[in-house]
This record gives C-alpha cells, sequence and structure tokens, in this order.
DNA sequence: AACTTATGCATAAGAAAATTATGTATATAT
DNA sequence: ATATATACATAATTTTCTTATGCATAAGTT
C-alpha cells in the first residue's frame, strides 16, 4: 500500500484535470480512473481523497450532488465556473514545474 | 518568497543530482544554482535547504567537509558511494513520476 | 451459510516536507 | 552609514500525505 510516487501537491491538480476531462465523476472512480491511466502506478489512497475533495469544495472549485445507485451513495464532483478557471492555471503550473525539473534532470548546461 | 512550485518531495532529489554534476557543493551555492539553471523559477528556500541537507548526511548519502573562504565558513557536501547508487534510483523515480503526470495531464485515452 | 473482495464514503493520528520567521556573522556595494 | 550579498542554522506552523480505523451495501467464493 502507498505509492510513495505521489510527490505532495500533485494531487489536487490531478483530480481537477480528471474531472475536466470527465464532467463528472465520484471519489471512489477518480481513484479507480487514476489506477487505470497510470497502468496501477499511482494508488490515490482515500484518506488523501476525500480530505482534498471536500477541501476543493470549500474552496469553491467543485459542486456536489448526491445520487443513488444500487442503493449505495455516490457523491458526484464537478468542476464549478471559478474550478474551470482554476484548473487551466493549475496545470500550466504542473507543466512549468515538469519543464523546470526536465531541465535539472537532463541539464543542457553541461553541452557547452 | 516562497515559490509555490517546489513540489513537495523533489527537493532531496534535486540536491542529489546537482552534486552528482558539480563534486562538491556548499548549501547557498546550490540555491543559487538551482536559481541560475531554473531561470528565477526555483528558490530554495533555507529553511528547507539545510535541514534536507543534514538529514542527506545522517542518511549517509552525504559527506561533509568545512572549508574558510574570505573569513567565512562553507560546508562543502559530496555524494558518498551510497549517495552515488541512491542517486540514480532517486532520478529514476522523478523520471517515472514526470511520466505519470504527463500520462495524466496529456491524455492518450481521450484520442481513441 | 459464511467469508472475502469490491464498492462507497468518512475521519483521526501521525509523519514528512515544506513555508515563514528568526538569529548570528562577515563582506561588499551604495 | 546602510543595505545587500554571502553563509549557516533552527523553531513554529502549515500543508499534504500515509496509515489505521470505522460504517455500510453488493457481489463473488468456498
Amino acid at each position: 500500500m502507498g505509492n510513495s510516487k505521489l510527490y505532495k501537491g500533485s494531487l489536487n491538480t490531478i483530480i481537477l484535470k480528471l474531472l475536466e476531462e470527465s464532467d463528472k465523476m465520484y471519489g471512489y472512480e477518480i481513484t479507480q480512473k487514476v489506477k487505470e491511466i497510470t497502468k496501477g502506478e499511482l494508488n490515490i489512497t482515500e484518506g488523501a481523497l476525500y480530505p482534498a475533495l471536500h477541501k476543493l469544495e470549500a474552496e469553491g472549485l467543485l459542486d456536489v450532488e448526491m445520487q443513488k445507485v444500487d442503493n449505495r451513495l455516490r457523491k458526484y464532483y464537478k468542476l464549478t465556473e471559478k474550478g474551470t478557471k482554476e484548473t487551466a492555471n493549475r496545470l500550466t503550473e504542473l507543466e512549468d514545474y515538469i519543464r523546470t525539473m526536465q531541465t535539472i534532470i537532463n541539464p543542457k548546461w553541461s553541452i557547452s
């Protein structure tokens, strides 16, 4: 259990990105989707996911809608307008971070 | 101050990578080097750097050597043998993480 | 029928790794 | 004289995880 690869700070961006793609999702669905697209590399733990969702909701980035399926309760989350804007910012930030990391890992300053 | 871009967990890998490149460096030098190669994007704070260096030393990944230059004390750090091996691991891990993040950000599963 | 795994949510305790704020001290530039 | 740069360090706090636990229903297994 635990992946030791989920670098702190990126979970929120992952959630926002998935919601941008899929319109609305519920928590458990997010964990499964991440596991699927990363081929098991990333396993979002519930202890990290649910508090993160609650926080994003509290910040006004997500809206919630309850739905009962097969006698089990689901909480569907979707981006608010504010959330859609913020998603773009967070993605840009993550892309910048990745580019920065690649600059350090794969230094061009050693070529000259 | 503070950059909000230093995703938690990657600082140690950055330090190790720089030491792999430069043989030996002192703390302040590391902050300046990172600032330089990232064009000011990443600013390592002292409150993060020094405890990180102490921890890496305690783990046996770094060796220390004091040196007085211009009446100011410098603590030069260099990789131990163990540190060199661990650096390779951490870099692989970071590359995996970056690849995973790119899979999520830039999804191929939306093409089909 | 009993048991395990999957689905679905939640929270609390603890650890890890930052930020922010200090503190000390010397050197250099204005 | 004063501010900025160099050089280290630590304490308090915050953020963000992991790990552990709890509840509840559905589906599959022995």
